[in-house]
DNA sequence: TGCGGTACTTACCTTTTAGTAAGGGGATCT
DNA sequence: AGATCCCCTTACTAAAAGGTAAGTACCGCA
């Protein structure tokens, strides 16, 4: 791993933005610092349900040299961390709103169950 | 492989929708459905540099059980299929535009060299 | 006769991605 | 004293994704 800019060649820009988000959490993470400004370590953690710390570092490391994310190391006795979009990252939220109302849509339409109202109807 | 209508639950609508693009040329095998309307299986291969036809087959199957995709085939001597978009397919085809701006404009500042010249037509 | 084109399927293998578990080292909480 | 919190790192393992190669069955062309 730590493929340092990312490997390309591309074939048109969807393949560059996929090739970024592509990751099991980086579309939750981005929401999130999305959402809060600025995020701890822990804070993030506690935001993505079920994520392992490992995937959570590697997701952050990776979307750190992509230019989305901003971390700022604090060396303080406890150790402190903060995550934070850069202005790349807030753009890429930005293109990723029509993307996310699509899926909406798609979740009304198909009936999924989110998360929190999980309710198992006879499959 | 053969997952019904797709696994969900899903936390957001970025979930749901990169669930249904995440695959190696899924992004690609839409931009050319839109670009030329209808496709048959051997100009969609030769449209995507490097497929194999497992992975064609693949993808395409799952799109059309994603209901990304229509398949239409010509009981014929030699075998015609011929495959278009559906309307959810356009549909998400104008909502994956942004962001294929997004990375276009990512592989401007990355210096990242495109494939090919042909522009995608939803710029 | 043998090749190439049509649209796949199947089996097998490699690569990539994700998950699990453990450790580290100092500081505050109980 | 012991537990917990902080933000990771490393090693190992499992699962998913993707690649390679061959087979299918029928046809037209040279």
């Amino acid at each position: 791993m730590a493929r340092a800019p990312r490997l390309g060649p591309y074939i048109c820009g969807i393949d560059a933005a996929l090739d970024v988000v592509s990751g099991k959490w980086k579309g939750l993470i981005l929401w999130e610092l999305d959402a809060h400004g600025v995020r701890r370590f822990a804070e993030l953690r506690r935001g993505l349900p079920g994520v392992s710390e490992k995937m959570l570092t590697q997701h952050l490391r990776e979307m750190e040299t992509d230019g989305l994310v901003h971390r700022e190391v604090y060396a303080e006795v406890p150790p402190r961390v903060e995550y934070s979009l850069t202005e790349h990252g807030r753009t890429l939220n930005r293109a990723l709103a029509p993307l996310g109302a699509w899926g909406v849509e798609r979740i009304r339409r198909e009936g999924h169950e989110t998360v929190d109202a999980a309710e198992p109807s006879h499959l």
